[in-house]
DNA sequence: CTGAAAGCGCTTACAG
DNA sequence: CTGAAAGCGCTTACAG
């Protein structure tokens, strides 16, 4: 209420110059540690916290971090920027969150872009598929950033082989004895098929060649990442001849599934069984096989990775091969005999 | 790369005062339409994008907003960060988030609170809790605050009457014909217990005692939240009466719950009603009988309401009661006869 | 409608 | 080890 303390008033009260008082509270060398010590007093006297403003428009440096991602109400969202959160606040940074799930919010970013020089030391990109023209956009603009969710060269990332993934998914489902083994999630050509999307499709498609068994475009079920997508993917199955097993793009779309399969008195496990993708906090409640990827882990080592470039004023340029695995539980087995 | 535009290159180049150019690129009035568009032409050829700590030093405002609350990785956070965040990129808002989680993570927040008087126009606290002395920091530092999930006068609020909530829940198994109803998780004495929590447990002791029944100490079954919680809670029912229905402080316990005991063989719906808190995404998938809160909603509205009051330099005191609905699904049901 | 100038509160060479 | 001073890039009365 008696206005801010501001570094003139801790200056004046210790006897000393604002340049001191800045080298004091920062820890900075050549203070002698009396002066350090009585400036420190003063300030906590005052109450005094630097303008961060201030300091950041004569540093240059903004102590905060970027996180764009895609929608914050989903899972795996949230589990990225849980462990981006903890890393940061450790070391101190801020996190500014810039959602960008939509095109529009995608293209508002895009344009703001520029602006975020002057806002963050550095930069978290989750699942943003950058094109091109952005990353060319992004260079230039010269923040460090850490790329989370896909390998984006130069940009240094943190991403699963989401094409092996999915592979290793729909191979064990053939292992089980499965033929008839659909997929299930945003396909194309649906506009919204992200590259990590397209990747795991890849991954069943090429699983399934691999098995003599034909990809056939009956077995590709579109709808909604997400639970909703999940439950009405549900009833696209129920044509001619249903498979007897579905990989899910996301564990929200098998649970989902799972739900409505039970509902209409499908036995999940063996008259139809399901893969998901995530390892959802739920899948284990569930019983659902999936492929879990380490989420959180992700998050707090782009995290590492970012602060490790800021610290040093390296630029990196890895791409970090993040493992998953194969989590089996009972919503997967052999198909049913004499069905198929 | 050939180094930022400043507004100064603008004026430069259009002829202009850098004070004209600051009013022709905000929109403000007084500014001659040609020349605001030759300004705005010149600006957009160079590229220049104001440096926001400078114009933010200048003017105070720093157009961010502040989100304190607990874990990010939790699917209440999730929601309530999504409705906020829509809410103010629209406004023309950034939004830096706060982990306010662990004891240590709040207390780190609260020394800190001090400077955010200038890092953040307006600040969102979400099932913080403050104390007291808390509120005092708070009240001091001055920023426009709005609370979401409790009521702290003086403070504007948008919260859900958890204990008439929880006493509804309670009433409708009673309604059912339970006797023995349980309550799981996080439960006094543990020091966790929260403001949130413990209006839920007086809502369930009320309803229980209104029913004429006793809201003894061996119906009190404490587990964390979450999903491991609810599945660890389900081992404490195994003595020697087990309730026939439970009350659960949250829709992810209840699922934890839910899953571990049929997996135990136990029917839910039928040997042990089980209600929840929430509406989780996937509470529908479950089955799971719930109070549902909108909290996506309660993001949204907390957002509408801090920016009417920076907008319009208003102080809100109002205490907003969010209604809760119960969503009445398979989990619940009478009890078996010839039990209990 | 426009400009000159003060000022926001720090940090950082530079000089001592 | 310390201080004087320039400078970071804007905004905002004030004067015209």
């Amino acid at each position: 209420m008696a206005g801010r303390a501001t570094i003139e008033d801790v200056a004046r009260t210790a006897g000393v110059s604002v340049a001191t008082v800045s080298r004091a509270l920062r820890n900075m060398p050549n203070v002698a540690p009396a002066t350090r010590e009585r400036v420190a007093l003063v300030a906590d006297q005052l109450g005094y916290e630097p303008h961060a403003a201030a300091s950041w428009l004569a540093s240059g440096r903004t102590m905060t971090i970027g996180f764009v991602g895609p929608y914050f109400d989903i899972w795996y969202t949230g589990q990225v920027l849980a462990g981006i959160e903890n890393v940061l606040s450790d070391a101190g940074y801020d996190l500014a969150v810039y959602a960008a799930d939509t095109p529009a919010n995608r293209g508002r970013f895009l344009e703001r872009v520029g602006s975020l020089q002057t806002r963050v030391d550095g930069l978290v990109l989750v699942d943003f598929h950058p094109e091109p023209r952005h990353l060319h956009r992004l260079a230039d603009i010269g923040i460090p950033t850490v790329v989370i969710g896909e390998h984006v060269e130069p940009l240094p990332s943190l991403a699963i082989d989401n094409e092996e993934a999915a592979h290793r998914a729909v191979s064990y489902l053939v292992g089980l004895g499965h033929r008839r083994i659909g997929i299930m999630g945003e396909l194309e050509p649906h506009p919204e098929e992200s590259p990590v999307l397209r990747a795991r499709r890849l991954g069943y498609e090429q699983a399934m060649t691999e098995a003599a068994l034909e990809p056939s475009s009956e077995l590709r079920y579109h709808t909604p990442l997400g639970v909703e997508g999940g439950a009405a993917g549900f009833d696209l199955l129920g044509t001619a001849v249903p498979p007897t097993a579905l990989f899910c793009l996301s564990d929200e779309t098998a649970m989902g599934l799972m739900s409505r399969a039970a509902q209409a008195g499908v036995v999940v496990g063996s008259d139809l069984s399901v893969v998901g993708f995530d390892d959802h906090d739920l899948a284990d409640a569930f019983g659902l096989t999936t492929m879990r990827q380490p989420v959180r882990e992700i998050g707090i080592r782009g995290a590492e990775l970012l602060m490790t470039m800021i610290g040093e004023g390296v630029t990196s340029h890895e791409a970090i091969r993040v493992p998953v695995e194969l989590v089996e539980r009972s919503s997967s087995g052999p198909p049913v005999t004499g069905r198929n």
